[in-house]
DNA sequence: CTTTTTTTTTAGATTTGTCTAAATTTAAAC
DNA sequence: GTTTAAATTTAGACAAATCTAAAAAAAAAG
């Protein structure tokens, strides 16, 4: 019932993956996690062997219905932890998360209720994403990359990639904030950029591909 | 420079030793974690190469300075997350022990001096024991067991022993706070046991040597 | 000051999570 | 459809932290 750090880091970065509607296979997990596949395989095995994953050699990962709660639970813990970092100690956001990677393992039942209802029960986390609850349930909202929003379409920004602290700085910098309304006004085949503009502000500013497929938006 | 969760222990289970006045002998040390005396013999040797020990075989250990400072690193940690339990998450203080057990080897600096600030740096954790601030200085009160002192004497509880969970249900049941005025009506030599009187209150309280042993008072 | 007991250390093994290098399987290219 | 390339797994090794059993050293008892 315990699982160990690692055990963790795999299952959450596996999570990740079938989130974002990719393959988990050796290789994928392997670069998110920074090591190398040999080690993914014997990890896989021994996941597999707990009734956390299905797992057929060379085919790559699913995570089993106990896997996929274990990991909520961690992604919940995470993106509690987050919300603490920002909100009570007024933490810049890109700063966070490398700390929540560490609290996140911290798996006391109790603490993450008294943490939860001390935060007002937050749903989703400084960077927008969704905080699965107690049950495990998550809302996920429908949501594109900005780089697939079309010209003139009006959209608000619900939501930045977590994973690169120097994403989040520059956005700090541009004073792109979740729930922002923005606009592309122009996109340049050449390189993917583009020039969006944010509600209530006159100036133009260019994004590049990069970072479009960095930024969610709906409509 | 990153001290693993295991050799953090270790080092703050010396500590406490010294603090406590107390030779930090191997079997000492095996009996505070919970480890063989063989697999403390190992870690000795190990931290003893990171110079955080003098070690002499069958001689028992002492802390280094450079052991001392990290020493107090972690028992600064552990003591204001458990201030975070009590005070913010209002955790019953005997549940917060263990949590903080956990929390005290996440060592960002930042997240430490944030939530010093933010529990408004407080000098003492729920338990009465000072906290070292972020130079390692601590401020010692000096303290005797609530069993070294003498019939009719009025002292003050200053801390309690927080290594026992049970220990501190049994105070909050008898109704036993940090900061309560006290005075030793009558002891027995019998069993060690004594009736004590809290100022404000009428009836007396029947404390056992275990429980006197476990509660300090200053006068 | 020997003998016995206790404490500590050594020696060797085990588990967890990782690695490298080589072998194998699958996928892609021609 | 072979051949080549890429992905994955196997095999074997290693470091960290622990253990048991046995040996050695120190302390206590006589």
């Amino acid at each position: 019932m315990p699982y160990t750090t690692a055990e963790e880091n795999y299952l959450k970065a596996i999570w990740k993956l079938e989130s974002e509607g990719l393959h988990a296979s050796t290789n994928a997990i392997s670069e998110r996690l920074n090591t190398r596949p040999a080690s993914v395989t014997d990890m896989l095995k021994k996941l597999t062997e707990k009734k956390l994953l299905h797992y057929q050699s060379h085919r790559g990962v699913k995570l089993t219905s106990e896997g996929k709660k274990i990991s909520l639970g961690i992604v919940r813990r995470h993106r509690l932890w987050e919300s603490f970092l920002v909100d009570k100690l007024q933490f810049p956001w890109h700063e966070v998360h490398a700390i929540a990677e560490e609290l996140e393992h911290i798996s006391n039942p109790a603490l993450i209720e008294r943490l939860d209802r001390y935060l007002g029960e937050p749903t989703t986390d400084p960077h927008g994403d969704p905080i699965p609850d107690k049950e495990g349930i998550i809302k996920e909202q429908k949501q594109i990359p900005l780089s697939a929003l079309s010209e003139n379409q009006p959209a608000r920004i619900v939501a930045v990639s977590d994973r690169n602290s120097d994403l989040l700085e520059l956005l700090t910098h541009k004073k792109i904030k979740i729930g922002s309304e923005i606009q592309v006004i122009k996109r340049f085949s050449f390189d993917g950029s583009a020039e969006i503009k944010l509600k209530g502000s006159k100036i133009k500013i260019t994004v590049s591909v990069q970072l479009s497929d960095s930024i969610f938006v709906t409509n």
